[in-house]
DNA sequence: ACATTAAGTGATT
DNA sequence: AATCACTTAATGT
């Protein structure tokens, strides 16, 4: 476990950082379409990604799901953060886009380590920085930009987050995470095939314009 | 062969 | 852009 710690956070981290996080953490992996974190639910770990892609939603009163953001390896979850200083529990639910392999860093090790390392400050600041920004752009996205912009997006996102062109996912999915109809998806889809910048088939899309 | 699920389409709001 | 109603196509048993 130390090796894979190494090869994704070697660079970041410090060698006794690296001791104190693989003392402390534990290995956990996850198969794809698994719940990670549900609302409400309280968290007392906090991800640390080696491989692999978890897609953060929200919630809203009838139930339906709206894609806040994906996090990928070298990623960790700003809800956690958040989590330290206020409720405990998520606001957010986390989903297993693709099987992953993490290992969870109990919340309390993460606030001392604030005090005792600089890279570890640095990497949480940094994060929160860009999971800040990547939300603002999806409140861009949702407030500016056109549905088949907004659908543009979402697909490259998707296509770079699973390192393959080729998303394998129905249009019924793509509207849930986008929280619109099926039939807005299928027909934006339908137009985007015949400007040749997707190719579709039966749950799968090919991305081509990338 | 039949049931189920995914996707395509016209019409209406 | 959303919804309804309906068709067609693909896939599982």
């Amino acid at each position: 476990m130390y090796e894979k710690l190494e090869q994704h956070y070697g660079y970041l981290f410090e060698p006794e950082l690296l001791d104190a996080i693989n003392k402390v953490g534990v290995p956990r992996s996850v198969k794809q379409g698994e719940k990670i974190m549900d609302i409400g639910q309280t968290i007392t770990a906090m991800p640390l990604l080696f491989e692999g892609a978890i897609k953060i939603l929200r919630e809203d009163d009838d139930g339906d799901e709206l894609l806040l953001y994906f996090l990928e390896k070298g990623d960790t979850c700003a809800m956690t953060f958040t989590c330290c200083l206020g409720s405990g529990t998520s606001e957010i639910r986390a989903i297993a886009e693709t099987d992953i392999e993490m290992m969870m860093i109990p919340v309390a090790c993460m606030d001392k380590w604030m005090q005792e390392y600089r890279s570890w400050r640095k990497f949480v600041l940094d994060s929160y920085h860009e999971r800040m920004h990547e939300l603002l752009e999806t409140v861009d996205s949702i407030a500016f930009m056109r549905m088949d912009e907004r659908l543009m997006r979402y697909l490259k996102d998707k296509a770079m987050v699973t390192h393959d062109d080729v998303i394998q996912t129905t249009h019924l999915e793509v509207a849930q995470d986008m929280h619109t109809s099926r039939v807005v998806i299928s027909r934006l889809l339908k137009r985007l095939e015949k400007e040749g910048k997707i190719e579709l088939n039966r749950n799968s899309i090919k991305v081509l314009a990338l």
